[in-house]
DNA sequence: CATTCAGTCTAAATCGTTCCAGATGGGTAC
DNA sequence: GTACCCATCTGGAACGATTTAGACTGAATG
């Protein structure tokens, strides 16, 4: 705080203004006795000025230790930020333990690197407000699978920026890429029920942000905050109608997070029910994981007492024992889609909005076989 | 002179001028004739007005669809970005596909998002100029593991704003975190050399960003451009000669990124020399785990054959198999550490800059074992 | 000799806010 | 009636840059 004014030429903040630079443009203009526009002009249009003339410039700015032209006055007078907003589902951190979220964010900023832009990720937790989203200065956002009610979707709706919205209901003129959920999650369902499983159990994401762990009853069922869930839950569902179970007898076990440790918790509530299910939907593969560990910690056999079906297809699942039968969705190719919506829509912002649908396929493995026979009645 | 005025006074872009918002404040004062100061405390100090005017300029800047305050302009005028910029080695999607740029970001966020504040990834390949950094709006900078020379590290240095340095040399008054490279290094070596190995292998990360991928000459080796090669190379080095192992007999393979894949290349690269290695010593388990992989593929016995180390301790490292020898580093509290030292920066300008060096320690596993008596020369 | 021109440089407007230092005006205290 | 106060609201000066239009050279052109 002292030697501030060895650069500064106006009057010591006194009453606590604004924090101040050290040194800015009109420091080196008035040191080397030029114009601001000419300072201006030696950092972005070296062919607006002699080359002397530049480097005496920008020697001064070494000398007085000028950072450079403020970012955040350049972006207000060009009206660009240079940057895209990215908002995922739960807390900051979590998508860093999230093997989909993660491969998300892979095909995303491999995407817009690419272009020079930088990428701001945003803390979304539902306990804290849109604040950050309102003070984000980017060109353009990504919103990853958020709940539908969500105070910092509604607060990027407002911003009125471009924005991608993946694996959740699109808004009207946004751009969109996800994946048939409902279709998908019936097809891991039928798989079961055509293995001759009549139990059946499953493991969901939250259904509300209310932090609620446990059995899902029917109200709770009846409308979940995000799209991915309410779709696979539907899926799920109509399978199983299909096929003559009724959804009432069939267990849901929320839980707030997707990791294996919540996923051994669920298996556990469901396997040691008085009537266990044969067969496990878990709307995640780090879920399902949790299931296998725990069918293993009960002495249960995977596949042979109890068969599990997860979401996803991250790459640990072929690895695993047994590897898992799942749902595979192109979890990289989602966030480079979103990128590329988002570049699109940046270019070309009056365009039409495009929605892009990727494929999945459900991928056999070793984690499901056919329900013993006693079990199929 | 109709309603055309409803949002924009001024003339309508005409010279492709700087791009103009759509609404601003100044309009939402004049349609509802207040001034702009008020507008703004509508939005920031709800307590500076009366209930019935702020519903009022709420309601109208809702009809307006005006989108709140301008960020840049209110960062500009504040002083405050409300963000942390990270500077990765490689590219910035490369740090999404290895396990330890993973871990460290779950640390770093989960710190910061606690204080509601954004990070900013910003692009910095060795290709790239420095624009995105130049023009990155933040309240400062962490820096990982990136190469001495390089000039993103540089335009960060320019930029004087709190900066926290992750596993490379620290610069002078700026905090560090990181371990100690060399004694750990030197510990793995000499865990081969106690086992009786006296024909050592190297995996290596790049020694200079010129994109080489093979086996590293003295010359390259004399001063790898990032800290991290060079402390684990000279720990190595240490051991090989402490027990009588001459350094230019020992074969050090540089690879171009840390993952499986280059580790399996390497792998067949040692193991089908003349007289190839029968300990290993990797600098990160994702290269280990692609020497096992190699090993594998040649029909040779992990440990049997040929002992292999790694270096981070991923979660995968241990779940191998053979489960993976390795130098334990506490990967997320890196993350943690280096958030917490930025926040006390950040919040304390002028302080003492703390260097802050975390444990390692060599864990035991299953790829290493005695070498074999006729090896043992 | 007048004209054009390219190369440099400058003045002033602008980007969209926030915040400080009052102004206003009605109510309470004495 | 005077003094004082509190709650509201306003004016205008920042914040630190970029950009447009034009001024000033000296040289080249016709």
């Amino acid at each position: 705080m002292n030697h501030r004014d060895r650069v500064r030429h106006r009057a010591p903040a006194e009453t606590g203004g604004p924090p101040t630079r050290t040194v800015t443009l009109d420091d080196i203009a008035r040191l080397v006795g030029v114009s601001r526009a000419t300072v201006s002009n030696a950092y972005n249009r070296p062919d607006q000025l002699s080359t002397a003339l530049r480097d005496r410039i920008l020697g001064a700015a070494r000398d007085l230790g000028y950072p450079g032209p403020d970012p955040a006055a350049r972006s207000l007078r060009r009206g660009v930020a240079a940057s895209v907003g990215v908002v995922l589902t739960e807390t900051l951190s979590y998508a860093f333990s999230d093997s989909a979220a993660i491969a998300f964010l892979h095909g995303l900023t491999r995407r817009l690197e690419a272009h020079g832009l930088s990428v701001l990720l945003i803390p979304a937790s539902p306990r804290r407000d849109a604040a950050a989203v309102r003070d984000a200065i980017v060109d353009g956002f990504v919103v990853y699978s958020m709940p539908d009610d969500d105070q910092h979707v509604s607060a990027i709706r407002r911003r009125n920026l471009p924005t991608v919205f993946v694996d959740q209901p699109r808004q009207s003129g946004s751009p969109f890429v996800g994946v048939d959920n409902l279709p998908a999650a019936r097809e891991a369902a039928r798989h079961l029920v055509d293995l001759g499983h009549r139990r059946l159990g499953v493991v969901s994401f939250p259904c509300r942000s209310d932090g609620h762990r446990g059995l899902a009853d029917e109200d709770r069922q009846a409308s979940p905050t995000r799209a991915v869930t309410r779709d696979r839950l539907a899926g799920y569902r109509a399978a199983a109608e299909a096929a003559g179970i009724a959804w009432i007898d069939v267990p849901v076990e929320e839980r707030l997070r997707s990791d294996a440790a919540e996923g051994f918790d669920a298996g556990i509530a469901l396997l040691t029910r008085p009537d266990p299910p044969t067969g496990i939907l878990a709307m995640s593969d780090h879920l399902a994981l949790g299931v296998i560990d725990a069918a293993d910690h009960l002495g249960l056999d995977v596949p042979g007492d109890v068969s599990v079906v997860g979401f996803d297809d991250i790459p640990r699942a072929a690895r695993w024992d047994p590897p898992l039968t799942t749902v595979q969705q192109p979890l990289t190719e989602r966030g480079e889609v979103a990128g590329d919506l988002l570049l699109e829509a940046l270019q070309h912002p009056g365009s039409e909005a495009p929605t892009r649908v990727l494929p999945t396929a459900l991928v056999l493995r070793g984690s499901t076989a056919l329900a013993r026979t006693s079990d199929r009645r």
